[in-house]
Parts: structure tokens; C-alpha cells; sequence
DNA sequence: ACACAGTGTGGGAGCGCTCCCACAGTAGTC
DNA sequence: GACTACTGTGGGAGCGCTCCCACACTGTGT
């Protein structure tokens, strides 16, 4: 009636020390695979811990030690629509693959609305994970800041420009981009014709650059007349190729920096009577549903998504383990993974 | 040196009390939202409270409450790539949106591998959340059993067989379907062949009673030769459609449980020199991207599969929030949500 | 013989909450 | 005017850990 009824419930620390006939901070140095323990006691305790089946208490280590054992993804929502509709799923595979050695949880947080960013940063200003993970931030988010002065080691997806002073992990845009432009050249197509995202996206201006540098790499003129800017959009994929069809009539090759503008792009190609390949070559880029799924199957740029996510979560976890130490979010390294090109039957 | 610089940490419920010239249970209640606190008090600890820009420590929380404010959602992961692709985004927004209100974290688990499964059943164990939302369950899965031997609220999403103990949340799939073959009824199509995943999957099996009540409510009997069972695979679909053209060459229109094997049968079908929609009518199930892209645009069932997301969550709240009061996983009902044809150029 | 640095180990203190008992104050009742 | 019945409120105890100091013990060097 005391309410020490706790026989039943749960098996605590105390409980399993009692068991292995040792003391508590005994148990907690095995559980914590730490330092000085002898075999011996080591192996009473571990017997211990089965016998009784022994999980630690989430909650009082994170109150005691003062951490949380976990991280947060921050999935800005509006932007999930538009990325190629697998890279989420393959960002939390990633992420949740280099997690599961550890005993760290996932904590998945959405960031749509201003009111959902706004909690966002109360939450966070709760500290209730030890590390951050930030999906595609735009360049004048203010998350990132915020998360510098609480202190709270971060790591983002793609670099919000060339001077991306955060810890980020990206793929290498301007070699995707180029080698698209390569295979299209290795072809034999002449008229090579591009489909942009908005310039202000590093990502996009990145694919822009290797499109232009793959041609003057093959010592060929970039002719202005052949860039079309759009917005990441199929409707806009699709405006955007006609736009290059009237300047251009004659282009026999159309690189777009991403699956959905391709497949605005095809459609367009369709109604202005192309065939794909035959008269024009179509290149996209992310390697999506979409691309596998286009008739005729779109050749793409695929980024090592599921990688990526794995190497953030890395990253992550060796600045928690290291907070303490140094400065959480000291200038860590841009880790830039290799981009690969799938080739189909649109080229 | 002694550790006591706590002023310039992160403020405390006690310190919170002091400032508002209170006690500590008090501000406790206010933060709670809990019964009889005058207003006046009241006013005075939430002024305390922005003041010192206070947030709780969820982990002292949490263990001297002994819960967890916390759910997870389990992502099968081999499934996931099998469902329609937004599938999975569109759940956890979905969770996220019903979790947005509450003070409640998203715990996000993949279990692909066994590995993986074992080491979510002993973290599970752990009770370290405090209800999990399993997403497409297995007949066979051992997970729902655990769940309920640790008392742990869940609520899972699809019917793993018309006789669901677990609350759970489905989309009508035999009205989807039915209202599917209504369509292609209406259109005047005559020859209505389908295409579905396994039957031992609850699922396919109720979308294909949805195709036979509703040739049989239009008087028509139902040919088994134009029934083919495939596994929801794009080459899956193109090979059950190469099956149907071959059993019955005069067929007019095709129902596909699932818009990939739509694809493949489209694939088939185009192959075979049959144009969509003129000669042969396509309907899919999922109006997943695969849909909005293909060529045609492919007609499709949509499943409301957010407000699904949204509704477990909820569920699962309620049962977290009564866990105390009585048994936690009492045959909850199961809720069945509507889905609705999107009509497209394919049919 | 002594001091001295190591190793392992036990257990007190305390993390920031919630729970709940005790108690002051106010009001209603015989 | 003493009794009961609330309504608010304060604060002790304790949730299950980690941290760290203290205390054996073992050796080694003088």
C-alpha cells in the first residue's frame, strides 16, 4: 500500500546491482561499456542484466547525465512535395540505417507553417535532442542560427551557397549536371538545351554550371538562347521547353535539372510532335518514380540520397560526442558525395 | 566550482516558482493545466513562466510521471517501397499534423531486416514511447502480439483480415474498387478485365470483391478468366496483362489494384498496339505519382491516406490518454475512411 | 618498514519533475 | 462558537539513473 509494490514492475539498476551482488555505480559503469571493470564482475553483472532482462530507464539517464539520446529530423514540409517523391523516404533510411547501431531515436519533426516553425523552435529551445539534422534550409532560414546559439550541433542537406559555413553534406551538383551533358555530347547530340530551377537555389545554379562547363569542356559555345529558367515544376518544365522549342527549333537534346521538369518537358516534346530520343534526347535529373516510369524511361542523374542521410546522421553524432569538448558547430567540413548517371532509353 | 552555476543554465520549475512568489506543486498544476489554481496565481506563474522563458525538462517529466510523451510510428521498411511513394510522407504528415497540438514526439522506427526487428522489440520493451502506430501489418507479424503483452497502446493502419482485433484505421478498399469498375461501366466499357496483388494480402483481396459486386450489381457476370493475380510490381502487372490479352483478346478495359502494375500493364498494353484509352481503358489504385505522370494520365482510386495518418494518431492519443482507466488495447473499432476515384485521360 | 601511485569498487548526492499528504484559510451548518 | 467541508497551496519524497568522491586493496620504489 506503500506503493512499493515494485516487484512486478520493471527491473531497475538498484535491482540488477543487488542481483549481480555488487554495487550501482558498478552496473552503470557495464551498462555504459566504460572504463576500468574486471571480467569478473563485468560477466556477474551481464548475467544480471538477461537474467533479469534489464532495459535502462530512458528518462532518468537523459535527466541524470543531461542529454537526450536523440536527434531530430526537421522535414520542411512544403519543400517535401517538390523533391523527387522518393528522397524523403530514402533521407530517413539513410539516417535511421546509421542510427541503428547506436541507441539514439529518430525524432521526426515537420516544419510547414510559420505556427508548425514556431514550435519548431520552442521545442527546440527545449533542448530536447542533442543534435539537429536540416533537410534542403533555405538561404534565409533562420533555424540555423537559432541553433547555433543554443548551442545544438547541426547538420544540413545541401549547401545554402559556395560559403556554406555549416556542417553539410551534399551532392556534387556541377559533375552531375556536366556528366549529363557529356553522355548527351557522346551521343552526338549538337543542340544541347537546358531546363534550370530558380537560379537563387544553389543546387540549381550548381547544375546550371555543369551544364555550361561540360560544353565549354568540349570546346562548345554556350548559347544563351538555350537556358530556360523554371521552378522545379512540371507546368513550368513544360513552359519552359516551349519557350526553347520557338528559340530553338532545331535542338536535339534537353538536359532539365529535375525529373519533374523532364517530364513537363516530354510533354511538350509530345505535342510539338519530337520523338524521344530520336529527334530530341531528354535528361533529368534525381532519378525519381517518375524518371523510371516515363514512357520512354527518362536517363537521370541520381544522388547517393540514402548516403547522404547516412552521413549526416555521422556527422551528426560525432559533434554530439563532442560538444562537450569544443564549440558545437565549429566549421565542419562540407562533405560533397558523387552524383551518378542512369542511363535510359529517353537518350 | 562546485557545479552550481545554474543561473545562466536553463530555468527550472523551482526557479520559476520563486519568481512567482509560489510553490513548486503550484506551478506544477499550472503547467499541467490542471484544477483549482486561482486566476490570479495562475497569472502570476505564467508571467514567471515568459519571463524566465521557461520550458520543462521533458526527462524529469517524464520520470516522475512514469510516461513518455511519446509515440513511435514503425515503417516496415521492405513495404515502403512497394506502396504508392508519397504513401509514407503523406502518414507521417498525417501523425504530424494530429501530434502538432499536443506536446507529443514523433518517434519515427524502420524495421526491415530481423535484425532491426529485434532491436525495435527490445526497444519497445523499454516502454520508451508511450503507443506505436504500426503502418501495414503482416498476417503473421509477432509485433502486435508483443505490443499487447507490454500493455502498450497501438493502432495500426489496414486490415490484415476482415476480422481486425487491433483498432485500426483502413480506406474502403472494395468501394474504391467497385467505384472504379463503375466507371469503366459507365464509359460503356463491356469486357472488364482486373489485375491483383496477393489475396492472402486483406487488402487486394477486398479490391477485388470490390470488382466482382460491381459487375455484379450491373447484372453482369463475373469471367474468372479475366481476373489476374499479380504482386503489386510493375513487371508483375505487365505480365498478368500479357496473360489477360491472351486469354481474352476483346477485352475494353482493365482494372489494376494498384497504380504500378497499372504501369506495367499500360507497358503491355502498348506493347500489344492498344491505344488508352480508345481501345483499351486503365484504371489504377493508389493515384500515387506514378499516376499523375504517366502517359495518359492514368485514372486512379485515392486514398485518403493523410486523414488516415491523422486519424490513427488521434486514436492511438485517446487510447494513451485512457491507458490507466482500463485495458489498453480493447477491441477499439475499427474506422474506415472513403476513397474516391480520381478520373483521368486513361479511361 | 614506510609512503605512493595505481586499480576496482561502493554509495551519496542530485538531475527536475510529479504525486500526494498536510495544512491554512474561508465558508457553510447545527 | 465549535464542527465539518471544502478550495488552494506548500513542500517532502521519490522516480532511476550518472557523476564523482572516498575507500579498500594491490603493487612498486625507497
Amino acid at each position: 500500500m506503500n506503493g512499493n509494490g515494485r516487484s512486478g514492475g520493471r527491473p531497475t539498476l538498484e535491482e540488477v546491482a543487488v542481483r549481480a551482488g555488487v554495487g550501482r555505480g558498478t552496473v552503470s559503469r557495464v551498462i555504459n561499456g566504460s572504463s576500468k571493470v574486471s571480467e569478473q564482475t563485468k560477466a556477474a553483472v551481464e548475467a544480471a542484466v538477461t537474467e533479469l532482462g534489464y532495459v535502462p530507464n530512458r528518462a532518468a539517464r537523459a535527466l541524470a547525465a543531461n542529454r537526450n539520446d536523440a536527434i531530430a529530423l526537421v522535414i520542411p514540409e512544403p519543400e517535401a512535395r517538390f523533391f523527387a517523391e522518393p528522397y524523403f523516404s530514402e533521407v530517413v533510411r539513410g539516417v535511421g540505417a546509421a542510427l541503428a547501431e547506436t541507441d539514439i531515436q529518430l525524432v521526426l519533426t515537420l516544419a510547414g507553417s510559420d505556427r508548425e516553425r514556431r514550435r519548431l523552435a520552442q521545442y527546440l529551445s527545449g533542448h530536447r535532442v542533442d543534435g539537429v539534422l536540416l533537410v534542403s534550409v533555405h538561404a534565409g532560414d533562420p533555424l540555423p542560427e537559432l541553433l547555433a546559439e543554443l548551442g545544438i550541433p547541426t547538420v544540413i542537406s545541401g549547401r545554402r551557397s559556395a560559403a556554406e559555413t555549416l556542417p553539410c553534406v551534399d551532392s556534387d551538383n556541377l559533375a552531375g549536371a556536366a556528366e549529363a551533358v557529356r553522355h548527351l555530347l557522346d551521343r552526338g547530340r549538337r543542340t544541347i538545351a537546358t531546363i534550370t530551377g530558380p537560379l537563387d537555389v544553389y543546387g540549381a545554379h550548381c547544375r546550371l554550371d555543369g551544364y555550361r562547363q561540360a560544353l565549354a569542356a568540349a570546346g562548345r559555345p554556350v548559347d544563351e538562347r538555350l537556358v530556360a529558367v523554371a521552378d522545379f515544376t512540371e507546368e513550368g518544365g513544360r513552359r519552359a521547353m516551349r519557350e526553347l522549342l520557338e528559340r530553338n527549333p532545331a535542338l536535339d537534346a534537353v538536359f532539365a535539372s529535375s525529373d519533374v521538369m523532364a517530364a513537363g518537358a516530354r510533354r511538350e516534346l509530345r505535342a510539338a510532335g519530337r520523338r524521344i530520343p530520336q529527334d530530341v534526347a531528354l535528361v533529368g535529373f534525381d532519378d525519381s518514380v517518375v524518371a523510371r516510369h516515363m514512357d520512354p524511361p527518362l536517363t537521370s542523374v541520381r544522388q547517393p540520397i540514402e548516403e547522404m542521410g547516412r552521413t549526416m546522421a555521422r556527422m551528426l553524432l560525432e559533434r554530439v560526442a563532442g560538444r562537450r569538448g569544443s564549440a558545437a558547430n565549429a566549421g565542419g567540413p562540407a562533405v560533397v558525395l558523387q552524383n551518378r548517371l542512369v542511363v535510359r532509353e529517353s537518350s
